[in-house]
DNA sequence: TTTACTAGAGTTAGCGCTAACTCGACGAAA
DNA sequence: TTTCGTCGAGTTAGCGCTAACTCTAGTAAA
């Protein structure tokens, strides 16, 4: 029977140091006014007895919890961990906790996890790659005290924003630009699934139709965002379309998919077919052949996100908005 | 200016459904005794008001957090990712939140992690492959209500356990047989820091030479669990010992640090040098030579260990102690 | 008719902490 | 000597919730 020992509070450290409960408060916060001496005492009764303050109580009156939430689609997504490193990093040293939710690309599950953040009252949120609609989206994310979002927009009120510098899906055309110009002329393009993917689908063909890019609804698919979903997908791609000779994918995972099944159908990578991912995860350039891909520094990334809402914590609602760089980096795959 | 409106409290609901607070509390909780007519009516009000507890409040009065915390020393390691995702999916259903502490392979953080979550009052901990001795890590988790280990021992009144079948380094000794076998003949090992690794190392060559496998201590070293320092260290080893014709790596991403080592001086996978990892990322499989290494089913590491605190914590302070298969999975570097 | 339950509530007393006010003593200025 | 400010505390009143007890009216058994 392993019984914990109860821990001491307040109160027993006040009555050891034969002082009043402010007191000792006031010395754990280094507010108010206290004489050396005492401070001294309270300090070596605190250290004597172990006592650490209850969080849970200094929450209640306060409202403050020291803890924000980190929601995320996919936490096995290297991209996504590495942000969340960033924000674990910047918030540890700030003294803040963080709470872990995966939203397993579930809509319903990234609604239900704002609303449990919120009963947990959580100091403030960081949202990544929301899966939701702006009309499900705000009001959910209106009733935090912080919120900052990643690879999202909001309204200037709700909550500071770090996205990529090129506007949503433009990346694609980049891609696609890049690789028509280097003679590919038959383009397929698997989109992420998102509450706006078809919007971006739409976009994608306008801008290569402006560039004068062929084009065919045929080449283009949808997945989830995973290595599974990348090689299904792509299998059907490539089946269903051997003219193909370049393949945009919406992140590394699908990409690495895309390799594995264009390995698969006898197609050579770059020479058949060239292949391009996005977020420049570490297996992008370990792969053989290396994956052309676009620069995105996830770490930073996490660090900005944390900076602006600890910010926003702090009751400076100024909006911020920041844009990460996402160049093409090219490697062997195209 | 974004005002949040302030939250309803029992008290309000109370009032407002001309009940008493305790009634409202009754309802909440589906408890003692109430009529069908003053249920439903304190429901509506509660759905009116869109009431929700506080979760502060209640934790100061039953010392539950519904919150656990999990200790892993490299979120950017996908081995703890999957895990990670277990226990969070786990833990999701059972209306728990998940604290997620990062140590960055310091030991000195962990002790610090390990006491910010006590005063968190999380209501258990999971601790994966801690980088602490026991004599650091034992006294922090004795403080703790509930506790789960990954990959490390425990006494049996401190926590349950979870761990790999083969006793730990066994892995290794199991991944020299095989090449040794195979034909290989000079064959290195880059063990992962631990605590214990001067250990491994020992029982390593023990093993090795009771097996007639040549040793020589000059083939072993020792590196930091990521990719750069697996690199770094195998290009020293493949630079140092051209004679070597097979290495083995502590996990995956040290074995690719070295793949990458080996290609770069010019060795051929498989034939001048066999590689072998640990853990089975899906990078590894993705690789070319594809990397042979040991099985582990990470995802259900992480729900078992889950589901074993969870016991823990529903005061059912039984031992357990789960062993998870390991063998090794035979892919084009070997 | 008295006793004894029981259903369906309500009342009381905190959990451990902090914000905001209060209070006495001492030294300096008027 | 009186007034006033300041130092160094202490006191009071909750934050929002729940455990544990209390209370009342109605019903069934003796």
């Amino acid at each position: 029977m392993a019984h914990k020992q109860q821990r001491a509070t307040l109160a027993d450290v006040a009555r050891e140091a034969g002082v009043s409960m402010m007191t000792v408060s006031r010395v754990i916060h280094g507010t108010g006014r206290i004489s050396d001496d005492t401070r001294q005492h309270v300090r070596e009764i605190i250290e004597k007895m172990e006592y650490r303050p209850n969080r849970a109580a200094r929450t209640l009156v306060t409202k403050r919890t020291f803890t924000i939430g980190f929601v995320a689609p996919d936490i096995t997504n290297p991209y996504f961990t590495e942000i969340l490193q960033g924000v674990e990093e910047f918030f540890w040293r700030e003294g803040y906790n963080v709470l872990l939710a995966n939203s397993n690309e579930n809509p319903d599950r990234e609604k239900a996890i704002l609303e449990q953040l919120e009963d947990t009252m959580v100091d403030g949120v960081i949202v990544c790659s929301s899966r939701l609609s702006d009309d499900e989206l705000l009001p959910l994310i209106a009733k935090h005290a912080a919120v900052v979002a990643v690879n999202r927009n909001l309204p200037q009120h709700l909550g500071s924003v770090v996205t990529t510098r090129h506007p949503r899906g433009y990346r694609a055309v980049l891609a696609a630009k890049y690789l028509h110009e280097t003679g590919r002329q038959r383009i397929g393009y698997i989109n992420l699934v998102r509450s706006i993917s078809s919007v971006n689908l739409d976009m994608f063909m306008r801008e290569l139709q402006s560039l004068e890019i062929p084009i065919n609804p045929n080449w283009y698919a949808t997945c989830q965002p995973n290595w599974q979903a990348g090689y299904d997908t792509a299998s059907q791609l490539i089946a269903g379309h051997p003219e193909l000779d370049a393949i945009i994918a919406g992140n590394d995972l699908v990409a690495l998919g895309a390799m594995r099944a264009a390995k698969q159908y006898g197609r050579h990578i770059p020479d058949d077919l060239a292949l391009i991912g996005g977020d420049d995860i570490l297996m992008a350039s370990q792969v053989t052949p290396a994956l052309t891909t676009f620069r995105s520094d996830k770490y930073n990334i996490g660090t900005t996100a944390a900076k602006l809402l600890l910010q926003r914590i702090g009751g400076d609602m100024t909006y911020c908005e920041h844009h990460y760089q996402d160049e093409l980096i090219i490697r062997e795959s195209t």
